[in-house]
RNA sequence: GGCCCCGUUGUGUAGCGGCCUAGCACGCCGCCCUCUCAAGGCGGUAGCGGGGGUUCGAAUCCCCUCGGGGCUACCA
């Protein structure tokens, strides 16, 4: 396998079927990089040749979802480009000389089965169990009227693919080498009403715009024999193909938005996963680093050393524990200040806060952030560790696990603390430490641990809190006061 | 059922005949640090699915077997 640079042409081509799917993410991040390694093209076309599933807003969640993750396209339906339409059923007259071609060629056949008779054909061979399966081809070879006299008849025929008896049984791919393939059926290629199937559009469409590289999942190396033969009859000259594993549950069964939510690529944005994060792992997934390389690397590392024959073979298991990690590494790597702003974004997003935010809030939330810049996992989890500094003094309300800690013996604790803080001048956290240093642990004679912890509690309605010296500091000596008093039986 | 893909600790993997009494990351457990929680540091737990070969030598090569997954649509 050699790794030409020639400029390469790839395409992701997803269908608009409902939510974006993470396998789209994954499909998209490889093919970018190809593309990129090879200073090509990477393409978006949607293919929607299915208007039963179809769901009308779910192109616009695969644009904005892609581009959130930084997977942006060369050319695609809502940008333009050379070879557009980008969208399949906008395509149809372009399918139909290349159907005529392989009717008018013998390689492919009209079919009136009804959807009835092939459900009971296919009961029939799985009930006898047969080795060969498939269409029976019934309708090859006849009329319409000759089929018309047999039962099972439907008056709007589809097309299908004449498979021969020398059909291709495997090919090349570029990740897993010489692979080996089941000998196809005779693959419906034009539908009763009117659309291409995925196999005879997805030839078409790859061929028209210029593709060179296929890479798409596993599910798929089983139909590649059919493209190919498609390319043959057709005179064409075939892509490379590259076949992904699949992602999986921990049943390890195909990722499904049933079994996993994780599934759905939007989740990632509404948890508060970052995306650069997000990228990184889908990377790791399926491209393993080599003994030496860091699992942490950026796009551009990526890029820099990908080889098709380092792409893993194993279809992975989707496991958050890592992704989690991960999210919390970028996000303690970022500067404060765009964390601060991601996180009111991601509050804005996510309908938590209102789209034009207080700046009172928004300075408070800015002001606090390196606070819990390394206690995050999601910037989903920002408020709910900030909550106290949002919330009025007369309404905080102390956790029900952490009451007894401001209880019994605290009390003497935090009237040593309010006498100490009515004195202090500096209400900065340096000098709040020293004093309550000071009266109590020095003065009162507890542990640090013991002594904080009833102010702790007092303050921020919870035994866990960010920095409590810091949290005073921003929330103020007025506040801090009403609290702890608040605090006293 | 048929065809195809895949099989190293809990998860993701490195390994491509001797460097492997199997390395790394995450997770988990323990210790240290410490105002809580984190972060960080140190240490620990756990694996080559099984059986036959080939070979002086196998996680690595071959065969069988078992296991998981995918496809088997007028869905992609």
């Amino acid at each position: 396998m050699t790794d030409d640079l020639i400029p390469a042409r790839l395409r992701v081509a997803p269908s608009p079927t409902g939510d974006p799917h993470v396998g789209t993410a994954y499909m998209s991040l490889f093919n970018l990089a190809y593309a990129r390694k090879t200073g090509g093209s990477f393409v978006l076309r949607i293919e929607d040749t299915d208007r039963a599933r179809y769901v009308a807003d779910s192109e616009e969640q695969i644009f904005s979802t892609l581009r959130w993750l930084g997977l942006g396209w060369d050319e695609g339906p809502d940008i333009g480009g050379p070879y557009a339409p980008y969208r399949q059923s906008e395509r149809l007259d372009t399918y139909r000389p290349f159907v005529d071609k392989l009717i008018a060629d013998g390689h492919a056949y009209y079919c009136w089965c009804s959807t009835e008779r092939l459900a009971q054909m296919r009961a029939a061979q799985a009930a006898s169990k047969q080795a060969v399966t498939g269409y029976d081809r019934l309708c090859y070879g006849k009329t319409r009227e000759q089929r018309a006299e047999l039962p099972g008849f439907s008056p709007t025929p589809v097309v299908r693919m004449l498979i021969p008896q020398d059909a291709p049984t495997g090919f090349e791919d570029l990740i897993r080498g010489e692979v080996s393939t089941p000998r196809p059926d005779d693959q419906v290629i034009l539908k009763a009403d009117g659309f291409p199937t995925y196999h005879l559009a997805v030839v078409v469409d790859d061929h028209l715009m210029g593709i060179t590289h296929v890479v798409r999942g596993e599910e798929w190396i089983s139909s590649t024999p059919k493209h190919l033969l498609l390319y043959r009859w057709l005179g064409l000259t075939p892509p490379a193909f590259a076949h992904m594993p699949l992602l999986r549950n921990r049943d390890k069964s195909k990722i499904s938005k049933r079994k996993n939510p994780a599934a759905r690529l939007m989740w990632f944005r509404e948890q508060g996963y970052l995306p650069e994060a997000l990228r990184n792992f889908l990377q790791l997934l399926g491209y393993p680093p080599s003994d030496d390389a860091s699992e942490v690397a950026s796009f551009e590392e990526f890029v820099e050393h990908f080889a098709w024959q380092k792409v893993a073979t194993v279809g992975p298991i989707f496991d958050l524990d890592k992704l989690n990690w991960l999210n919390g590494h970028y996000i303690r790597a970022l500067d404060p200040a765009d964390l601060g702003e991601r996180i009111v974004e991601h509050l804005v997003w996510t309908g938590q806060w209102e789209p034009e935010p207080d700046p009172a809030r928004v300075d408070r939330l800015l002001r606090a952030v390196p606070l819990i810049q390394e206690r995050l996992v999601t910037l989903d989890e920002a408020l709910g560790k900030l909550q106290f500094l949002f919330t009025p003094d007369d309404e905080l309300a102390i956790a029900e696990d952490s009451r007894a800690g401001v209880e019994g013996d605290a009390q003497a604790v935090l009237v040593a603390a309010v006498e100490a803080l009515e004195g202090l001048e500096a209400f900065d956290h340096e000098s709040l430490q020293q004093l309550l240093r000071a009266r109590l642990v020095d003065g009162l004679g507890l542990k640090p641990k013991f002594a904080f912890a009833p102010v702790r509690v007092a303050i921020t309605g919870s035994r866990v809190s960010p920095p409590l010296f810091e949290s005073m500091e921003l929330l103020g000596r007025e506040s801090c006061l009403v609290r702890l008093r608040a605090a006293l039986a």
